[in-house]
DNA sequence: CGCGATTAGTTGTTGCTACAACCTAGCTCG
DNA sequence: CGAGCTAGGTTGTAGCAACAACTAATCGCG
């Protein structure tokens, strides 16, 4: 447990901070550009439209998206206002809200899937052998267990993209 | 190349993901609570602190943070107004602008280093085995060699965080 | 059954980032 | 040698995220 990280350490380190910067920034900039969402805005759409009757409680779909409730409640907002979701009170806690997928936000998915899914293929699982994907795998999940040590999320990293 | 993803790679990419989400706010989250600062701001402290007298060009110091000028520009104007470097025009070339790292500057990154790198340590090096760093290393380069091709920005590669 | 604590969600504000417009200094080539 | 082009930066604006404050519904327990 030294305080510094050694050669191979900051090797490692280094590369995976400029991923950090990067990848995100190409993931967003390709919808941007192709579908007029933000990555985040994809992916709360993406859960959506496989849940059963593309329907969720806010609250899990905030899980599902590794976001906090207050951000997800603007991102809805936006996305309503769009028409792409509409949200409405939840019969059985009326507390809760439930954010429905509309039909056009639905096609919104269809339309813009094959794009992302290519972006994430050029720019990470064709760099990577059948082994590396494998080795990036246990890597990540390492990671998450730290990062998010109760598994909150666990739900998550059963689903698809 | 099809257009899906397989069990595998889905596996290894929606962990990854769920990483590029969280990672960079553990690590935002640590640095503004311990020193005002977010992971950019440090990272552009650090790197001036290695630089020969602490000094960089503006697009030298964007390179090895892998900014745009524009987004370095604000960042470096606000770290100016907290004193913690200071900006003076290039004797050499007068379109470019010199920053140097102040004395405050130099101890803020002298206070706040061990900090940052125990959280690294915790979320990612010290879940990892040695093979895995060292898989890490080759696996986060691949995936660099796509977002950033002709490796511009390569100097940072080569240096600690 | 009623009062406090918890759960669910919204909204307002502030700060950072992306994008585009702009400016000045140096370079290049007829 | 000067007109246009490129390089190096700055600034303004708009949009998204974090944080904190707030409301409303439900649970839990004496």
């Amino acid at each position: 447990m030294d305080t510094w990280l050694d050669e191979k350490q900051k090797a490692a380190w280094v590369r995976l901070a400029a991923v950090l910067e990067l990848l995100p920034a190409a993931l967003d900039s390709q919808l941007r550009r192709d579908a007029q969402l933000t990555h985040f805005d994809y992916f709360v759409l993406a859960m959506l439209s496989e849940a059963p009757n593309r329907t969720l409680r806010m609250t899990a779909l905030a899980e599902l998206t590794t976001a906090t409730l207050a951000r997800l409640s603007h991102v809805v907002q936006r996305l309503e206002t769009r028409g792409l979701l509409e949200r409405f009170p939840c019969p059985e806690d009326k507390r809760a809200t439930n954010a429905r997928l509309t039909g056009a936000g639905w096609q919104k998915v269809a339309e813009s899937a094959p794009g992302h899914v290519a972006t994430v293929r050029e720019n990470v699982i064709d760099a990577l052998s059948p082994e590396q994907v494998a080795q990036l795998t246990d890597i990540a999940d390492a990671i998450l267990h730290r990062l998010d040590p109760d598994r909150a999320r666990a739900a998550i990293y059963e689903r698809y993209d």
